[in-house]
DNA sequence: TTAATTGATATCAATTTAGTATCAGTTTTA
DNA sequence: TAAAACTGATACTAAATTGATATCAATTAA
């Protein structure tokens, strides 16, 4: 059970890029590189961002993208509803006759409070929080801009 | 973002109605007719279960499916694995550049936290625990097993 | 003017999910 | 003993989703 697809993987990653380096411009070639992310999909993902508020773009020479939102306001359960949908375990699992009434469905019930669970989880997920995780991890070493070779591991 | 497939509902619900009428065999065809389930997708999950030790089977007319363990220690979460694999969030989501040290990756933490708590909640549900939910709030009506259609919502 | 960029789509390939079909073997029962 | 009601095992197909690529027009800095 895989709960994030790549367009969820590759934003956050490309929102932490942004993050790292907010009110400045950063190409998709950038990320692109930087992330190892294949670039014409991770431009559909950044134009998928554009539309749903949470960063900026500039055409042309040194255009690029740029965080809109305080990174404390985004989080990884927005960016999962943009483009995996709202999380919801089944749409209606026992719709048939094991539910005589449905408005009292105890099973919809124990499901609904998964839902709230989960979903709560993904909310106190923000890239300002991951972002600070990653700084504080990598010390003083620059995080996620810089194309740092020095790191001994890797995978 | 669905949470569980076609296969982990149609299995949930078969198990509920063999932990309703557990010591007796059940047919695929009684399942999938009371269920609403496609009978050859049905009999694959069975066969499935089978060979996971959730359920056993009799060949021949009168033959079937029966409970074979505990309904209280089957979890949704042991079905979901079956059906689905195991919980994971994403392989290894930022598996590049971003993090300097792997082995000390504050954001996997962040994700195997998140595996924990979804898998937990899964894990919390059994079988034995619905069956008993649902028949609580069926009241003296009979659950699962007859075809009730004295029931006025059905969808 | 040219090169570097995004906007907007269209298309394709790969994978996963859902569902169907078939044939062989087993067991009850008429 | 033969037919009917079953499961075992597999092969196959269809649909949906996910992942990735390609193209062309418009914009902007140098
Ligand atoms: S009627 Fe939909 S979950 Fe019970
Ligand atoms: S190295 Fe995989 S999540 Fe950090």
């Amino acid at each position: 059970m895989k709960v994030l697809t790549k367009k969820t993987d590759y934003a956050i990653r490309a929102l932490l890029m942004l993050a790292a380096k907010k009110g400045s411009y950063i190409s998709t070639k950038a990320i692109s590189a930087e992330q190892d992310m294949p670039y014409q999909f991770l431009r559909g993902v950044l134009q998928e961002m554009i539309r749903h508020g949470l960063i900026t773009s500039k055409e042309g020479v040194q255009g690029g993208f740029m965080l809109e939102k305080d990174p404390d306001e985004i989080s990884v359960k927005q960016i999962i509803e943009i483009f995996q949908g709202e999380v919801q375990v089944s749409e209606c699992m026992f719709r048939k006759q094991i539910c005589i009434n449905r408005s009292r469905c105890v099973l919809r019930h124990e499901i609904m409070r998964i839902e709230q669970v989960v979903s709560g989880e993904f909310q106190k997920i923000t890239i300002g929080g991951l972002l600070r995780k990653l700084t504080a991890a990598n010390s003083a070493k620059p995080a996620l801009n810089e194309s740092d070779k020095s790191s001994s591991e890797t995978t």
